[in-house]
DNA sequence: TGACAATTTAACTATAATAGTAATCAGATG
DNA sequence: CATCTGATTACTATTATAGTTAAATTGTCA
């Protein structure tokens, strides 16, 4: 460093970008893989897999080299979550609806554009796609993005839509920014968002903006996830349309007021 | 480094040391008391923290400085424990039996002789007593470890005991070697084990052991709690006997196989 | 409002930690 | 058994960090 401005501990920054790399797609890992993937070279990755490892973070079949998250992973995510103890009411409300409904059901928060994954629970026997953990370019083209979108200001969203990639997924993805425009206004009247079919063929969802508690300003959303075997787009609008806006209204009481990050 | 044996990251251990501060009790901190708690300097302190908010698994408030996890956080945490998909699956039978009884619920794995909370549910209405995240000296005068203990080989069983420090919490609390090896045969044949008020006033539960689904090595313990205003020792006993030895049962199928960690 | 105390941030180097090369080792594969 | 791939260790030049000192910021109280 020595560097006035640079207050910046890369060692941790890489340690933890090899924590990150763990989720329920990549249980396991190889110290090469992850080399690879963090553009790490070997030693440098071994030292840091060996501190994960003898600190219990990480733990290495002695036989298969293979790398996974350990007990300690567990516990350190647990208090994570709970830390943000607004987590677990949010998972108590979504975990209820979708008990009593057998409902998809996923949770973002938007940040830098990007949807944020925070839960997603399936409903038993149904086929459903699972968004990824960090999705880009997804605003235009799921129920969640959308209810997001239509939380903004026109102005706000005036200036994000200009600079948004339409990127088409599917044959039913808007990628006209004033049809766009248009379908956001009537989402934010209604105070719903549909997607059908937009991001995958055969996936329908009807979402609903999650709002700051104190300035109002959309932070992400939720969704119901359905399958075109289940039901209809009109169907759905007419059966879950009042409950996604009583869960979003809901699940927004619950969140935390935003901090400015300094 | 240098030295031929020590591939580690001092710097990794110290910033994780910072994120595993956070937990329920203690979802805000600032500087000072991360930098006093973990014995390092404020200037340390500073780069770690600005390290952490920078990749943005920290937020400070711009006006009282106070730190705490942030989204990137819960995304890690999820992560972390999806990784490891068994705890879902953990998770959802302890809810279920929580649900459906209304019971009080523990689940720890035993690392290094202490007992790590991985799940834990309360009752409603009623009083419980929560188990910090790693409790040590814990092994003689709670349910789990009692289960635990119970799960070794006579051998093993022989050899723990003569080692451990039999901290005596309440009145009720067996300090005596003999009679707490005479307990735990018991424990052994019936496959529960009891904890009457000896390690709080008016605490009670009933354990059983998880082994490991390979080995059949006892790794851990899930223990129903209860107070004495609900239910007496024997009731407990004769109620739950079954409950708890099937739940152990079921969850010792769904953990991990042991690795060796090298 | 100003002075004091507590906390946070910044500058600055000696020192300790790390990156990266190269060499070695351990298993897998044919 | 030879060959290959991936993991581990040894070895330093380079760089990041610790920790001291100082400055800035914020909150408190008169």
């Amino acid at each position: 460093m020595s560097k006035g401005k640079f207050y910046f501990s890369k060692s941790l920054e890489k340690g933890l970008s090899i924590l990150a790399l763990f989720n329920r797609e990549t249980p396991v890992l190889t110290q090469s893989a992850i080399a690879k993937t963090l553009g790490l070279n070997m030693t440098s990755t071994y030292r840091y897999i060996n501190t994960l490892v003898e600190l219990g973070y990480l733990e290495k079949n002695g036989k298969t080299k293979e790398i996974r998250p350990s007990l300690l992973s567990i516990v350190l995510g647990t208090n994570l979550m709970r830390a943000t103890d607004h987590l677990e009411m949010i998972r108590e409300v979504v975990d209820r609806i979708h008990r009593e409904n057998n409902i998809s059901i996923d949770l973002a928060f938007v940040v830098n554009d990007a949807l944020v994954r925070i839960y997603h629970c399936e409903a038993e026997e149904t086929l459903t796609y699972r968004l990824p953990d960090v999705a880009r370019n997804c605003l235009h083209n799921t129920a969640l993005g959308k209810a997001y979108l239509a939380s903004l200001s026109e102005e706000q969203l005036t200036e994000k839509l200009a600079s948004m990639p339409l990127v088409a997924r599917t044959a039913q993805t808007i990628t006209d920014r004033e049809r766009l425009h248009a379908e956001l206004r009537l989402t934010r009247d209604r105070q719903f968002s549909m997607c059908v079919e937009e991001l995958l063929p055969g996936l329908l969802a009807i979402g609903a903006a999650l709002r700051d508690s104190v300035s109002g300003r959309g932070v992400g959303a939720v969704s119901f996830d359905f399958s075109v075997l289940q039901q209809s787009a009109p169907e759905i609008m007419t059966r879950y349309a009042d409950m996604i806006r009583d869960t979003a209204r809901t699940l927004s009481a619950l969140l935390p007021p935003e901090q400015n990050t300094r």
